[in-house]
DNA sequence: ATGAAAGCGCTAACAA
DNA sequence: TTGTTAGCGCTTTCAT
């Protein structure tokens, strides 16, 4: 295989230094509109084009950024990534994806100060097997970007919505319906289930404010906010004694496989169980019955994670963690209200 | 912030040349046990991690494999690249993943001999905006791996399943249910819909071996393989003269948003429209109706297209381009027989 | 505005 | 088995 055109290459063709042409080829200023038309031809000429390897060891960066999420498929990760690759793409940087399956090893070799650190100039993380302390205790020169729960310490910016505020309203809407025995899927009562824990209180904090007791053997946990688990624990709700007339799921993917739950024995959504989920996934928009959910402003916080991102990376001193707090919704579907609502 | 511990700090360190460290970083052979551990002892001590951007350089190759999929929220391609990921990883590569949105300008950049080339060492690719000449006219030495319907022309290795015996296969289903009016939605009889066209391919010849009339108003085009699309197309269809008593959808999106618009009209599947769809997403295993679907071996599909793409990379005479079949099967659930089979 | 030259940190060909 | 050293191709400080 032939040897690469280099700098130098175009350089000597031009006749001026390779300073001359780095300069040309980066758009720096400085440049006599004559030389840089001289340069140019010589880089067409020979076919030039930089070697980005060579260009991020000298410039000690590699254009990229990461993103870090539990699991791929999960339709809320799959939307938000579309958008921060869009975003990243913009100004100019690579995106490098990596699910970590919620192992909290591999989420660790993301944040820590080894060997990879350098192919990234920054990382967005949604974690899930790690909590605060694992996650404060990381390289203190990655630029860092946190989604989902986790509270910033000042050293990261942290974004999400308000969990407590969006499962209050989404329970409230429940209970509005005239809803009495209303259950929640997705607890996890253990120091990585912050955001579950969150909604659980808000949860609670609805049957607060409408007066109303909350059912204690209607809050079920689950390991993940999947469709299999969903349904799993819907079935074990309609098993118990005093099966709910509503229930408010943790993700849509969980609403789905609670419905799917329920529809298989023969009962009815919502008239039997009226179901609510969480995320907005486009799944719910086409499933029958389509699924009430919270709707997070998908694409405010993709943006806003890579441009707090890049700011971080441009500055020399560490602008301050901050707690960013993402718009959110509640969308009425079929599954608590029925057909009525079908536009 | 202070200098990074380098080779040759740890070098200086241990009494040895930098050689010999970066024997012992990288494992290779001929290393005393009493050396290597001296060297490792002047690792630990500094904190030394080597320098991947250096790393690359210098070997002229970043360990870094790039997926280019048209959308990334599509649960197929979700699911799949869930799969690749864990595959590279195992090799020791990690994968830098972008979405084109089809656009052939963007797919271009991917396989061009352009500045980004050097960023991976080779390329898992499913094109949407390409024909077969362009994909021919991209960099030569570029390692490629094509997913979806393109024909390999003995440059690169091309995975996919047989989508002519497949449609062929769902086709058949609905005729042996009894079924007359067989709809198809996805056709793209353009350029850049070969799968498409493969699939209608299939359609036809289940109708030529059943000894039944192809009915050519209900072959409906749709831009892209996603729900809203597959709403429209059945919305269309309904609203026709003769409207079908069975689809086969080229997507399991097509199928879900399919459904989605028969059950709107108030109408029943599969007791007025049986609907059978593509791909086997997990959102078909949990819908009401669950989805009858042909499913592809996806795991199959990632770990051979990584596999291949790997021998590529490490292969100085590049080996010839396979056509890669991988395995199907038909999946039947409530979409075309209705509960009877419900499990 | 442009040139000369010293790195960036690692790998690997060549020697010893 | 280990050391010496010349790159890899670009950026960037310091001169001019």
């Amino acid at each position: 295989m032939r040897r690469e055109v280099t700098l130098r290459d175009v350089a000597e063709l031009a006749g001026v230094s390779s300073r001359t042409v780095s300069n040309v080829v980066n758009g720096y200023a400085n440049v006599t509109a004559r030389t840089k038309e001289r340069v140019q031809r010589a880089v067409d000429e020979l076919g030039y084009r930089p070697n980005v390897l060579a260009r991020n060891l000298a410039q000690g960066r590699s254009g990229q950024i990461a993103v870090v999420v539990p699991y791929l498929d999960t339709p809320y990760f799959a939307e938000l990534l579309q958008s921060v690759i869009r975003a990243a793409r913009i100004s100019g940087y690579n995106v490098l994806i990596d699910q970590t399956d919620g192992d909290p090893e591999h989420e660790r070799g993301f944040i820590a100060h080894g060997s990879r650190r350098l192919l990234f100039d920054g990382v967005i993380f949604s974690p899930l097997g790690l909590d605060q302390q694992a996650l404060a205790d990381r390289d203190p020169a990655l630029p860092l970007v946190i989604l989902g729960e986790r509270t910033s310490d000042g050293t990261f910016d942290h974004i999400g919505i308000d969990d407590v505020a969006a499962s209050r309203q989404a329970t409230e809407h429940l209970l509005d319906l005239g809803r009495r025995r209303v259950a929640a899927i997705g607890d996890q009562p253990y120091a990585t289930g912050e955001a579950a824990q969150l909604r659980t209180r808000g949860f609670r904090q609805a049957h607060e404010g409408r007066g109303r007791p909350v059912h204690e053997d209607l809050i079920i946990g689950t390991p993940r906010f999947n469709r299999p688990d969903g349904a799993r624990a819907m079935a074990h709700l309609l098993d118990g004694e005093n099966p709910p007339d509503a229930v408010f799921c943790y993700s849509d993917l969980v609403a789905l496989g609670a419905i799917h739950a329920i529809l298989a024995r023969g009962l009815r959504v919502p008239e039997d169980v009226a179901v609510i989920g969480y995320d907005d996934i486009e799944d719910g928009r086409y499933s029958n019955p389509t699924v009430t959910t919270i709707s997070p402003d998908k694409e405010w916080i993709a943006t806003t994670a890579v441009e707090r991102l890049l700011l971080r990376i441009g500055s020399s001193t560490p602008p301050p963690g901050l707690e960013l707090r993402a718009p959110h919704k509640l969308i009425v579907r079929e599954s608590t209200t029925g057909t009525i609502s079908r536009q």
